[in-house]
DNA sequence: TATGTCATGTAACTGGTTACATGATTGC
DNA sequence: GCAATCATGTAACCAGTTACATGACATA
């Protein structure tokens, strides 16, 4: 599956929710997948494009105050379900804060502590909403509720560990010298 | 700091082990780097190229039996402490599984299940590296052990994290319907 | 002498972001 | 009237991978 199939993935599994347009497809993408998927304009537009060119999205006239919704077509669901089965191809991974931390003789440990405080900081953030998010989806009337469920439990696991792992490596840090 | 300064960074640091050769270097970082790093000949050579052009890195007579060994200079020095200074842009969130499991109904809890297994056999796997690595840093006589033992560890906590979730978010799946 | 590894490099391509251009509508 | 938001799109650029070309040396 290539990386191009990722965004069109994205895409039609957010107009399989609702008919939207493009714009606000990019704003449910950013709210909803933000913790874990991101798009861009620049990738949306010709996405839709290329989904309307092969049958797989429709664009409904745009009314007089908003644009085109797009909508899924019965074949773009099952091409969607195709990108879902498709096997996933890992990335290569690129962590810009153990490469630092790797190399962080350098900065000493007053330097990779105050990096370590960084990421301590947003995962406490991210808890919080990902509480709120949880909370909203527990209450929901949704059948995609459990499965969004997924994605914050996921949230909530990693940012656990964030904040676990900040612990050992101050006490690391702490021991140096 | 741009996404071409990372590639520079993890040039600079590996050189700033040892001298080697970009071959030698690419390997480094594959095997050492390789749990939350990667870089391609396709970036190594050209950016040693580029390094080498403005003073940072100096490439030795090649051997006979062996390519240019590539060292870093002071000034190269200078310029990756710099750039370890730097603060880290984050970079946009592209998570391959939960865009997946987001879009679960589709895939019914079995198909979700299979994407699970799949994380989970690989968090184990990963465990099992990690306790290698971290009993290799705990006998080794290097200033740089204990940073290396920070990425270790970020590791170690990451890859119980999927475990732990993986738990949970079976015990979703078990609960629709 | 054939195979594998060490070694360096480039060209083409893909994925993706950013910045820009454009214009309608809404609310102050 | 002005600012903010909604809306669609494109062009330029950047990062990064992949595939290819080349050749030396080691060893079976």
């Amino acid at each position: 599956m290539s990386r191009r199939a990722q965004t069109e993935l994205a895409v039609l599994g957010g107009l399989s929710i609702e008919p939207m347009t493009g714009y606000a497809l990019r704003a449910a993408i950013t709210e909803t997948l933000g913790h874990f998927w991101h798009e861009s304009f620049g990738q949306i537009y010709p996405t839709l494009a290329a989904l309307e060119k092969a049958g797989l999205v429709e664009r409904g006239e745009p009314g007089l105050t908003s644009g085109s919704q797009f909508a899924i077509t019965s074949t773009g669901r099952q091409r969607l379900y195709d990108l879902l089965s498709a096997p996933i191809e890992p990335t290569p991974p690129r962590n810009a804060l153990l490469l630092r931390l790797f190399f962080g003789r350098l900065l000493e440990p007053a330097g990779c502590r105050s990096l370590i405080a960084e990421v301590q900081q947003r995962a406490t953030r991210d808890l919080e909403s990902y509480a709120a998010f949880r909370a909203e989806l527990e209450h929901a009337d949704d059948p995609n509720a459990a499965y969004m469920l997924l994605t914050v439990a996921a949230g909530e696991h990693s940012a656990r560990a964030t904040l676990s792992w900040a612990d050992e490596a101050l006490a690391i840090l702490a021991k140096i010298n």
